[in-house]
DNA sequence: TTTATTCTATACTGGTCAGTACATTATTCC
DNA sequence: GGAATAATGTACTGACCAGTATAGAATAAA
């Protein structure tokens, strides 16, 4: 009696984390990885649905069930670029123990992502999102809510090393400046800048901010 | 005698500055200018042939035989983006009597373009053909060959007025820093920030690099 | 007035696009 | 094992795309 209790028990578990149809034969996250490398490389617009079922190992209908449409599946990749690319950077960034030490690393860090072999480059945000947010409302405003809760994490870096910043500037006022720089980076890397070249402006940027 | 020879050299002249079949209905500058719009507010892919003939008011036929195909027109377009709204205001920055100011002035022109009411929001060249520049060899110099272009000009400004940058900065530094500073702003109103927050970016950008 | 030339207007083409219908297959629940 | 469920694979659809063929119209030269 209590056997069947326990079982149905065990049964329920088994449902929340084996639903009832065929499993899927795709990982999510490995789908998500491949569709971001395509969309990163040839552009939003540029990107078709054959290339992501390409890409992703998914087919059209299999990909329309998990992700929506064209533009439902980008904003979810853009969140995976935030959560896998950018924010185990800025986490590092916050554990720094001084500003110039920090923002180092914190650059040596992100020029993986802009201008690393293992992507393509420019970051995703700055080079594809922004174009085509002109065209849709959701874009826009997942562009506009990345900027600010990037503008409020380097801004609490920042504060946290306010005596090392040149004395007329203010946390929030480096953190604009810091993404803006960023933003530079980007840019430049997708017109083919070499990477030595960047490090430069890493280095100015340091200078400028600093006391 | 005389008067036949004198006619002919008459002909001639008018052969140079009138040419021969039906003449074009449309202005070019105008057409340019028109397509400029379109291209900047949709984005590169966004825009269809379709979109151009309409706001250019010049049918197919005559847009290829007038400006070659789209990527050919985009490039015509970047060069007349670059010749008429940027050329000017950098030409007015180079006349500056001081650093200060004469970067106050030049956010100030440059805001009319990149949060202006007269045009869509944000660089052409930062938010629309960075993008499709990955897509393309001739885009993706065009796009090296502007940030060359603009660090140079920039950078010469910077040289006139070294004795009031930030001692550790060069010229060519600053130049750099600017630029990434512009982009920013580009991105930042391409995502809608109102442009009293783009201003406050002005601000903190002179107080950095200056002394 | 004729001819050569150049632009314009319309309609078309082959290809690609995002998204979907439908039949099939694999799995759980009973 | 049978029913219900949820995935997969293929093939399709109507729309749109960049680019062009063809015919007609406006001009200069002869």
């Amino acid at each position: 009696m209590e056997g069947k209790g326990g079982d149905r028990l065990h049964n329920l578990d088994i449902q929340r984390t084996m639903p009832r149809g065929r499993p899927r034969e795709f990982d999510t996250e490995t789908a998500l990885n491949n569709a971001m490398l395509v969309f990163w490389r040839r552009g939003y617009r540029a990107t078709s649905l054959d290339d992501l079922t390409e890409a992703m190992q998914v087919n059209k209908p299999s990909l329309y069930a998990a992700f929506g449409d064209k533009e439902s599946l980008f904003l979810q990749v853009i969140d995976f670029y935030a959560n896998n690319l950018l924010a185990p950077r800025s986490s590092r960034l916050m554990q720094a123990d001084d500003m110039r030490s920090g923002l180092e690393r914190y650059f040596a860090d992100l020029s993986e992502v802009v201008v690393g072999k293992s992507y393509p480059p420019g970051c995703l945000i700055a080079c594809v999102l922004t174009e085509e947010c002109a065209e849709s409302e959701a874009l826009k405003e997942k562009l506009a809510s990345m900027i600010k809760g990037a503008d409020e994490r380097l801004a609490k870096f920042f504060n946290t090393h306010k005596e090392e910043l040149k004395s007329d500037l203010s946390p929030k006022q480096a953190a604009k400046l810091l993404l803006s720089t960023i933003y530079g980076l980007s840019i430049r890397a997708r017109a083919g800048t070499p990477k030595r070249e960047l490090v430069e402006i890493c280095e100015a940027f340091i200078k400028s901010i600093a006391k």
